[in-house]
DNA sequence: GGCTTGACGTTAT
DNA sequence: CATAACGCCAAGC
């Protein structure tokens, strides 16, 4: 798998989170088949924040510690990804320091593999699968 | 070629 | 519960 069926493979997964719920970079690498790929999982995401009109829900993917990753102090990134997440009725806890953090016990959706493909069913789109 | 960096994760203090 | 250490792999330098 190159880095561009990487991408796909990400940005299709992550487009099956629900609304109102969130997931962890770990995670949705564990769903495409690499565990130990969570890294490149928000670099194949950054990638796509910019346009911010793409079908993927990017700011439903946070790290395992439930908060939002800093990204560089100046950069707005984080501050649109929260309000994106309160937009959705997900609560945002804001820290002292600014950070902010999701709880994952209310919102955290861990589906297998599996249970992702019974989505896949529901879903019906016209996207290529994988495998 | 090696060294550093990064929207990360897990385990141990 | 907050920090630290270690592991991980692609990309850029």
């Amino acid at each position: 798998m190159d880095s561009a069926e990487f991408h796909a493979a990400v940005y299709d997964t992550v487009r099956r989170i629900p609304e109102c719920r969130v997931t962890t970079y770990g995670h949705i690498a564990k769903l495409i088949g690499m565990p130990n790929y969570s890294r490149h999982v928000g670099q194949a995401l950054k990638f796509l924040s910019p346009e911010t009109n793409s079908p993927v829900p990017w700011h439903r993917v946070i790290n395992s510690a439930g908060m939002i990753s800093s990204r560089g102090p100046g950069t707005n990134g984080a501050q649109r990804q929260r309000e994106a997440l309160e937009a959705e009725g997900i609560e945002v806890t804001i820290g002292r320091s600014g950070d902010m953090k999701v709880d994952l016990g209310t919102w955290g959706w861990f589906p297998t593999r599996n249970e992702v493909a019974s989505l896949d069913e529901a879903v019906e789109e016209s996207s290529g699968d994988e495998s």
